[in-house]
DNA sequence: CGAACAGTCAACCGATTTGTTGAATGATGA
DNA sequence: TCATCATTCAACAAATCGGTTGACTGTTCG
């Protein structure tokens, strides 16, 4: 009940598919941030990086505190979290160990048609 | 001396910004698919899906054999290991848990710039 | 009060994305 | 051989993206 509407995975992959974005999350893992302070190691216009902000807010991963006439941004982690565990999902593959689900999922590929789960999460 | 070009993030997470290419790869979790596979369950045409899967390619996210006609996909761990990473960097944001490090960041930033004056600027 | 500051908004631009359709390529197989 | 299948390619359109500039809102402060 305390949970805003979920960010869709779609709006925070997109946010992290920007090296600027990247960026400017890495400088608020160091703690709060100005607009100006997050723009200000770019060569972009403070428009431009006011973009990135609002990109960053759209995939819940900030959020914004105005201040007088300073808006104050922290790091909002959920959706990260959200982003990192459906990544998760696929660390059997890079990590060497083949388990019995595992084995079980790719003997059945090569024998039975597809599941129809239905699920882009 | 094995490893290919590292793919880079902003691909990587650009192509799993659209929930179709998730899918895609969620199905290729469960082995090799070629592109009409991948394709057919999406209202979208097959030159579209391949477009889906080019982009999945560039990404590193999958290989493919062609193999006659026909073009076997299948999953490429290496850049999911690799954003899962990156994301990683931010897990202690969401874990409970704040260890030394952590400590040591905030409280650099909450001291550093005021003159002693105030946090009024 | 009035100037300077922090930040957004609106309009615009060029490049990229995502989809379409139709033609092209190349392998398969009766 | 010839039709068919699997897939890509090329050209196009609409939407979105990332950037710009200039005007605007609201806050701070001499």
């Amino acid at each position: 009940m305390v949970e805003r509407h979920a960010p869709p995975l779609d709006a925070v992959f997109h946010a992290l598919g920007d090296a600027t974005r990247r960026r400017m999350l890495r400088e608020l893992a160091e703690g709060e941030r100005t607009v100006s302070q997050l723009a200000a190691p770019f060569p972009i216009s403070l428009a431009a990086a006011s973009k990135h902000i609002k990109a960053l807010e759209g995939a819940g991963l900030i959020r914004r505190e105005v201040r007088g006439r300073t808006h104050l941004c922290r790091l909002e982690p959920a959706p990260l979290s959200h982003a990192h565990e459906w990544l998760g999902f696929y660390e059997r593959f890079w990590t060497g160990r083949l388990d019995a689900l595992e084995r079980l999922l790719r003997e059945e590929d090569a024998a039975a048609p597809p599941t129809k789960d239905g699920d882009d999460r």
